[in-house]
DNA sequence: TCTGGGGTCCTATAACAT
DNA sequence: TCTGATGTTATAGGACCC
């Protein structure tokens, strides 16, 4: 679900099969993954505009149908808009555990034409084909086969590029949606990169978009023919190296399966700005407690606790700090968070979102465990084990924090999160 | 029009070490 | 010993991705 999906043509390439000679990189793209799954159950929906995504009055699209594309939805846009722009839209709330369970069979075909794939997310990834070519043939035939396979296996469809890069194979996924099939071959490369608007580069978002259009650049082409130093003075050393690289369809990257976090965190819009220190503060205990149980079922532990606090008017601070020792207890994190928070300054001020992240992971196993006899931590850990061990059993939230047993008139989130619907237990 | 939640990566700066 | 240059690490902010 790419945000810069565009309106396109659907249908197989015109003319001769294209040479993918050299083209072992596959981008594999599901098309409006959430709404092709929420068909799945709702076929009566089918042709009509729909919608996934958050209902609340801060929601955002995470998928549009193409028809409700047609009028100008796409995802990341407010809902308000969306149901402004195309009002008879059918609104749905999204159902990720589904999407997961899809998402996990979908994942099982790619790794069965080869073990060299790399996600990006639910509903892409990368395939190396190249040691598959003897045993299933060239790269395009390999794409239409997985293609053949996701619509007979799971109804929903998908669309592949084939390149010799990643980078080149997901623009030309993104150029074939929805259902589609696109070769770029190695030699026609500059050809396909050059006419397209920067926009569509990875890596060029809103703001590097209106940089270079100060500059004049509108196309690939135009970015390629413009001098290095020029692009790095005006976009940073890093970014103007790789958008000149990317522009001349250079990308020396990889398809790597293994990957390692590196971070884990959550994060809370209200429904209603909090000024609330007490109401905040609940609210960084949930977290904790998200973050915490998450770590330990992932077997990490972090060194670094961050807050993030986002006022009413949008600008976002961040809190960092880094202890003697890395943690997964939820009980550390929050009193952290809460110190972070306390030496933000903005203790009164209303706040729209707060956020708390783990950074610095490492194997929970390799790490120090320093517990002197005073320290209450050992005795934490053990509650929070067990509380994994309830929440395994009987699902989340059936043990939590007394802060966070919701009492009449208690204030804090406006409506009820997913795990508060239940008076206090 | 009013902006979710999960992340990664880059840059700038400061503090500290060599 | 003082100092500048240079490297390293932590922190903050922000762009970007899906």
């Amino acid at each position: 679900m790419s945000r810069k999906q565009q309106l396109h043509r659907p249908g197989p390439q015109p003319g001769p099969p294209a040479d993918d000679t050299g083209c072992s990189v596959l981008h594999v793209d599901m098309d409006a993954f959430f709404v092709s799954v929420e068909l799945l159950e709702h076929p009566g929906l089918r042709g009509r505009p729909v919608v996934v995504g958050g209902a609340g009055p801060r929601g955002v699209v995470a998928a549009a149908s193409y028809e409700a594309r047609t009028y100008g939805v796409h995802s990341a846009m407010p809902m308000s808009r969306a149901r402004r722009l195309c009002p008879h839209a059918v609104v749905l709330p999204g159902r990720h555990e589904r999407y997961r369970e899809v998402s996990a069979a979908v994942f099982e075909i790619f790794r069965s034409v080869t073990p060299l794939v790399e996600p990006l997310s639910l509903d892409e990834a990368f395939l190396d084909v190249a040691g598959a070519l003897r045993r299933l043939g060239r790269p395009a035939a390999i794409a239409a086969q997985i293609r053949a396979q996701v619509r007979e296996q799971q109804g929903i469809t998908c669309s592949v590029g084939v390149a010799a890069t990643k980078f080149i194979a997901k623009m030309a996924s993104t150029r074939c949606k929805p259902d589609g099939l696109l070769v770029i071959p190695a030699d026609g490369v500059l050809d396909f990169l050059h006419p397209l608007p920067v926009a569509t580069l990875w890596g060029v978002g809103e703001r590097t978009e209106q940089t270079l259009a100060r500059l004049g650049l509108r196309t690939v082409g135009q970015l390629a023919r413009t001098p290095l130093e020029t692009l790095q003075r005006e976009l940073g050393t890093a970014l103007g190296a790789h958008l000149h690289e990317l522009a001349w369809g250079r990308d020396p990257r990889r398809v790597v399966a293994e990957s390692v976090d590196k971070s884990i965190g959550a994060e809370e819009t209200f429904d209603t700005d909090v000024a609330d220190p007490e109401a905040i503060r609940r609210e960084l205990l949930r977290l904790a407690e998200r973050v915490g149980a998450r770590l330990r079922a992932s077997g990490n532990a972090g060194r670094t606790i961050s807050v993030k606090l986002r006022r009413a008017d949008f600008t976002t601070i961040t809190r960092a700090r880094t202890l003697r020792e890395p943690t997964d207890l939820a009980r550390v994190i929050y009193v952290t968070a809460c110190e972070l928070y306390e030496g933000s300054g903005l203790e009164r001020v209303r706040l729209r979102l707060v956020g708390v992240r783990v950074e610095n992971l490492e194997p929970a196993g390799q790490a120090p465990r320093q517990l002197a006899l005073d320290e209450p931590e050992s005795g934490w850990r053990e509650a929070e084990r067990a509380v994994d061990r309830v929440a395994h059993r009987f699902g989340p939230g059936m043990i939590r924090p007394a802060a966070l047993v919701r009492r009449e008139g208690s204030g804090g989130r406006a409506t009820p999160g997913p795990q508060e619907e239940d008076e206090g237990r």
